[in-house]
DNA sequence: TTGTAAGCGTTATCAA
DNA sequence: TTGATAACGCTTACAA
């Protein structure tokens, strides 16, 4: 069924089931239901691509998760509790709000054209970005060409005037300060942090609440307790075993993922370390891993970021005026029997 | 930048732009350069809703999770480890292939003609169904009109001739026959089988797979030992407190689902019953929840699933003359310390 | 090998 | 309040 055919059975023209189609005022009660009556006897659906040709909004919100791989045939989001999580809260939150969410993986920088490319054709009305370090210059490109956008974890750089972007983070110097302080307060000294991806708006944040922590007990800071895990569980485990092996003296850890949390764990494991008797830990997240191998963790409400993300893009591409804005989610610290304490 | 411009750049018709960009063959080499040249300088992209519109095919699966819903309200993939699961996994195998996602969420019976709006408007040229009722006429609508679909634990219903469907199951019988014989050799003789929606597909077989092992080992069939789940938590967990107060004796329990099991598990904890002491228990699905709490379950090896549903479709999506037809994933039992052993 | 022009199914402009 | 018609950006006969 075509709106051509719809027209001739109800005897109006394709203009007059398009206005009705489009709930505009100018058509009378009589016609519309004469018209809406054909439509329904016969389950016309307008073709979405000629609408989208016209000029008229998808309701479909692009979602794309970032994560630059060295080798490309890696699975990302299988692994990822943290990806698996987000992408189905937006999907859910999408979906209460009757907007579809159309996926994709972004694995390499090239990619990012795949996002501008849905921009562009208007497949999607607005996009939420996960995962993206914070140096993406295409982004700035997206938000120069007023495409609505949404950003979990970035940074707003205060040179660049993004206008059109939403901002949703955790407070990650506060989780991060908190976390160290809690392991102070147990009578911890020599405290390992394991860092992700520095290109990420959050690493450095939780370095420096880290750092704050140990300045305002006095602790003084030693670089070889920072150590690299790129927010991944694999090298964090390569160096925490490095670490041991170096006969570096630490009795606690604070990783800025829960992933990088679980490598460590399985170092300190091979190395016949106890937790928390041997060695205490607090991760970043709170996904399922840190409740399913019993770890603390500073929760980062992933559910009720996805809300955010999505709503108030919604909100952007349905009032075109409204300015876009920052959010801040609180973190809390979940506390579990990973830490011991000193007295 | 429009196919137009491109065309007056390069000194050539729109029709050779198109027909370098659909990488047809009738054009000479140095033709092709002359016009890639000027697409990569101004990075021109072919617009989607323009190509789908003259019939060319969108490389673009629709996943439809299908949950109808008493209460619309209600969040249905939030809470579900299952199909967050399930989603991530067919993201990112569609990724792999180039395919992007669309992810619908459908809570009734009427939302599901977005799944046709969709087909028929070639947003997808494809689509996976998961969670759907056996009985959804829809769907076999969907085959008739030649629409490419995959379905995830549905039984191909031998009246009806579905040509243009994959199939994918777990073997439900014999994962049902494989966890009750466990408890069977282990000495139970009185297993409460939680079973769940009977609309859907794997519940049937999961009911007769427990009833095989019981005849097999000799045991009577106790009507009263069958109770319901709906596949969710908190109706397993009510039934089962029920079954408690009733004072109805078992010694196991063998549920149809992990959400259903762990349901179970709070039911018999509030009632002071120890697992496995008191109670031993097995489920299905294997997610995250049973290595969680750390009971016994049925393997469904949901990553593998969501690769035959991807890339078959996209077999039969590529290839039309591809006859769909049927897979069967195997499950295997994980046995964790949920088991108690009685000589 | 290449170009012209019709067509895909809508919406928007303009005139009536 | 309604209807003709151009336009959206591409693909594909058909013609040259």
């Amino acid at each position: 069924m075509k709106i051509r055919e719809i027209a001739k059975l109800a005897g109006v023209s394709v203009s007059t089931v398009s206005r009705v189609t489009n709930n505009y005022t100018n058509v009378p009660k009589e016609t519309r239901d004469k018209v809406m009556s054909v439509i329904n006897k016969y389950g016309y659906i307008a073709n979405s691509s000629a609408r989208i040709l016209t000029g008229k909004q998808n309701k479909t919100l692009g979602l794309f998760i970032v994560e630059f791989l060295d080798n490309p045939s890696n699975n990302i989001i299988l692994p990822s509790i943290w990806f698996s999580n987000i992408i189905a809260a937006v999907v859910n939150y999408a979906s209460a709000k009757n907007y579809n969410t159309l996926v994709t993986l972004i694995t390499n920088k090239k990619a990012l054209k795949k996002a501008k490319e849905q921009f562009a054709n208007k497949s999607i009305c607005g996009g939420i970005f996960v995962g993206a370090e914070n140096t993406v210059e295409e982004i700035n490109e997206f938000d120069r060409l007023g495409y609505k956008i949404a950003l979990l974890e970035q940074k707003k750089d205060e040179n660049s005037s993004r206008n059109n972007s939403i901002f949703v983070n955790t407070d990650n110097t506060k989780g991060a300060y908190e976390a160290t302080k809690y392991l102070i307060d147990n009578g911890h000294k020599k405290i390992v942090h394991i860092m992700g991806n520095k290109k990420k708006s959050p690493t450095l944040d939780r370095i420096n609440g880290y750092k704050k922590a140990l300045s305002e007990a006095k602790i003084p800071f030693e670089k070889t307790l920072i150590i690299k895990g790129e927010y991944q569980q694999n090298i964090a485990y390569e160096n925490v075993k490095n670490l041991i092996e170096e006969e570096v003296f630490f009795s606690a850890i604070f990783a800025a993922s829960d992933d990088m949390a679980f490598g460590a764990i399985k170092a300190l494991r091979e190395k016949g370390k106890r937790i928390p008797d041997d060695v205490s830990i607090i991760g970043y997240d709170d996904t399922i891993i840190a409740k399913l191998e019993n770890f603390s963790s500073v929760k980062a409400h992933a559910d009720d970021m996805a809300d955010i993300l999505v709503n108030q893009l919604i909100n952007c591409v349905e009032n075109k005026n409204k300015i876009a804005s920052s959010y801040i989610v609180e973190s809390t610290l979940e506390i579990r029997n990973s830490i011991k304490k000193y007295d």
